[in-house]
DNA sequence: CGCCCATATCGAAAGTATCCAATATGACTG
DNA sequence: CAGTCATATTGGATACTTTCGATATGGGCG
């Protein structure tokens, strides 16, 4: 009885013949469906891997730190491109730095990272799979 | 000697003071980055899973399937914007659909994906407690 | 059939991401 | 301290995303 009352307003025709009890259900709904803040925090982290070469720099990783010249390498991309995209991945807190002269190494900050993204491959290898049977 | 020699021509001069051999680490650096096509295919995956009000309509459907109307009062989002998330979601993969008259429900296709949104959870909130200490 | 209902699709406006040449920065070197 | 080197930043062109009103589709009912 505290904020339910102003929802109730905008739910949809449909609910009303699909519950007794429209706002006691929407209710219910809404709270199934989470907090929109952390949504937006892990869907920060899912944009910052939502990039074919973002996820090629972390590959690149994997084994150990970087040179930026090396990644550079890896990717076959121009300079600033490849900067932009540490950059990215340093606000995502997914790669941190460490300056040795003029040179950059790059690492993986956390290794989970790389379990989530081979986990994430193993469900895309699933559904082309399916598609397939 | 394949095609390492034509992609010698476009190394970093860095890489060249890093390397003795510095085609050959070219080489080996670039099997580490991984196949293109490969990151694509992943990137859509987390491409699809970046936006917080996809998440949201996941996690409505973490407890069975949904129909369109309860996933609209779940994000209390107009009726177009849910379809086309519903649609992006459908098109990755990660949601089927199950027409019952009018209506129309959707379930995830593998639970799998819940785990790999928890361990998107994990990996963020690690980050923010390390920046905290 | 004619209407209403649940959902899907379209399409335009606004926002965001990507790429990369050019340029800035800050460090080593002679 | 001038030059060169490795990397970072800027800025603008282009492409993709998101949102949502309007409209289409296809089912069920009277």
């Amino acid at each position: 009885m505290t904020e339910s009352a102003e929802s109730t307003a905008e739910l949809p025709d449909s609910l009303h013949r699909l519950y007794d009890d429209p706002a006691d259900a929407a209710t219910t709904l809404r709270e199934r469906a989470g907090d929109d803040s952390v949504a937006e925090q892990v869907g920060c982290l899912f944009a910052a891997l939502s990039n074919p070469q973002r996820l090629r720099l972390l590959w690149a990783l994997r084994d150990g730190e970087c040179c930026v010249c090396e990644l550079q390498t890896a990717l076959d991309a121009p300079q600033s491109t490849v900067a932009s995209h540490l950059r990215c991945l340093t606000e995502a807190g997914l790669v941190s730095t460490r300056k040795d002269g003029k040179w950059s190494y790059y690492r993986a900050t956390d290794p989970a990272v790389f379990e989530l993204i081979d986990d994430a491959m193993a469900v895309a290898d699933t559904q082309d799979t399916e598609g397939e049977k």
